[in-house]
DNA sequence: TCAATAGATGCATACTATTAATCAATTACT
DNA sequence: AGTAATTGATTAATAGTATGCATCTATTGA
């Protein structure tokens, strides 16, 4: 309405514009202004003249209406083309190096899933999921909670990533003593069922003389490629620095210590939904 | 609707808190989803949850509302307080280092009346007047120009720029000679009325042998202050390089070639309108 | 199994938007 | 200067929409 009149300079064209009557389009300018409590226009003899503020009203909503008019026909194609878009977190870890392979994966055999990560799933995931903030999660264990489905996804040992000069480097495992005089880095201090603290270090009754928190887990990784620290990680999270000589992967205990991974979905999701599919993909790629 | 009914988890709640009843909720997510063309909520057994599209649409309505009551909230405060917008720009030189001064002053002056700089008017003043694109030109002249009113702001001068190690710059004044063989910086080669180059060059027959077009006046000025070529500006454009001692300015021609500075507005302004206002208090500050 | 609670629906009514007809003021034309 | 055309504003009638009441069906919790 404000644009039409501006652009046409008389409420008749405008109207016409519009496709409604003079009058209809005199009685809604009148019925904006009361409400608003002011002038839009200014009537200065028959014509009518935008005050500074009918200006800036008008600015905005030659800004607002485009954004609305995208948001419907985003709404169209994302129910039409049948689009969904899931949330997804990983628990304990804040480590995401390994998405963008795993996205470009999804684009290729679920085009009609979209991923949104959610960074606050990592530090309460199972509460997320509860309250729909989240739709999969990314967790350690394979915890039996009422209300939510876990899916297996990966059998996984934890390790000790040292710097690949480290003299722990060379040993085929370690024993929880082998980390005092250590400065260990670690995710988070509040010990989680199932990680290393709980079954690997606190038994031993030995702790590394300082413990560092570095929440990112791709940080930890690189804080000790560059030589600061070591770390007890689940091996998938650190493949790839593995694999490029950065960091060395040392066993942990003589028999080793297995983590497995699961996706946690809300048991309400329906059989075939998006964020079920999003659980089996990640099964197939790890 | 969207929030509250995502914040609550059912209508009943969600209707509550919006004032109205659950069956109004009911009709008014109906309607919407009727005229969306699809669900906003799936309904699981008695419970509603979001779909993807829902939520990227609650998302939007998150960003816009709040867009709408900040402009109905300045809408508000400009009509309340009379705030008003005048838009304002220099004809044929964009030559703006004064403005920040000038708008300190105003401020102070002039509380009640904002400036938005319409860089558009220096290529096409009168146009952008007439057309209700800019309140207020700063222009050279004193025009008589149909539906535009000139009220005089500056009495002015041409002066030749030069680098203050030029050596025209001892000269008491130059002729159109002495531009021989000197690099001419111009901020437009389309001659305007009044200006250097149909009162000065274009009579004596000589021509700068290198012409140069630099848009942007205060461009030149630092040209010329780092002794590339010459110009001739009116003098309130250089007045403080000439003070800070970075250019030299040369009177042109035995007589000087003095330029008038009007401000130009639509002679529909009412007497006692921002756009005359700021007219006047241009006239004060220079 | 039953009671409580949820969302959906039909219908009546209150409310709002639009149009037709007309008015007063302004502006353009003769 | 007078007149016709055009403008925005206004009143009243009517069409269209939003809301609430009453009630329904389905789900869920006790």
């Amino acid at each position: 309405m404000l644009k039409a009149i501006n652009e046409t300079g008389t409420l008749r064209q405008a109207a016409y514009m519009l496709g409604i009557t003079q009058s209809a389009l005199s009685h809604r300018l009148a019925e904006a202004e009361r409400r608003l409590g002011g002038l839009l226009f200014e009537r200065e003899g028959r014509k009518l003249r935008q005050t500074s503020a009918g200006r800036a009203m008008t600015q905005t909503a030659n800004q607002i209406i485009p954004a609305l008019q995208r948001a419907e026909f985003d709404f169209q194609q994302m129910t039409n083309n049948e689009i969904t878009v899931v949330r997804f977190g990983v628990a304990a870890y804040s480590c995401y190096h390994w998405l963008p392979s795993f996205l470009k994966v999804m684009s290729k055999k679920e085009p009609g899933i979209q991923l949104e990560l959610v960074a606050s799933a990592t530090q309460n995931p199972l509460q997320n999921i509860q309250e729909g903030r989240v739709d999969v999660v990314l967790a350690p264990g394979h915890l039996a909670i009422p209300g939510i489905d876990s899916m297996p996804v990966l059998q996984d040992e934890l390790v000790l990533v040292t710097h690949s000069k480290h003299e722990l480097a060379t040993k085929p495992f370690i024993e929880a003593t082998d980390l005092e005089g250590e400065e260990y880095l670690t995710y988070s201090k509040s010990a989680q069922p199932g990680f290393e603290y709980e079954r690997f270090i606190r038994p031993s009754g030995t702790v590394p003389h300082l413990v560092t928190v570095v929440e990112v887990t791709d940080a930890i990784v690189e804080l000790i490629a560059a030589g600061f620290g070591v770390s007890i990680l689940s091996r998938w999270a650190v493949q790839s620095a593995i694999k490029n000589k950065s960091v060395s992967a040392i066993q942990v205990g003589k028999d080793s210590l297995d983590l497995d991974w699961s996706a946690l979905i809300r048991d309400s999701e329906p059989p075939q939904s998006a964020a079920r599919v999003l659980s089996s993909r990640l099964a197939e790629w790890f």
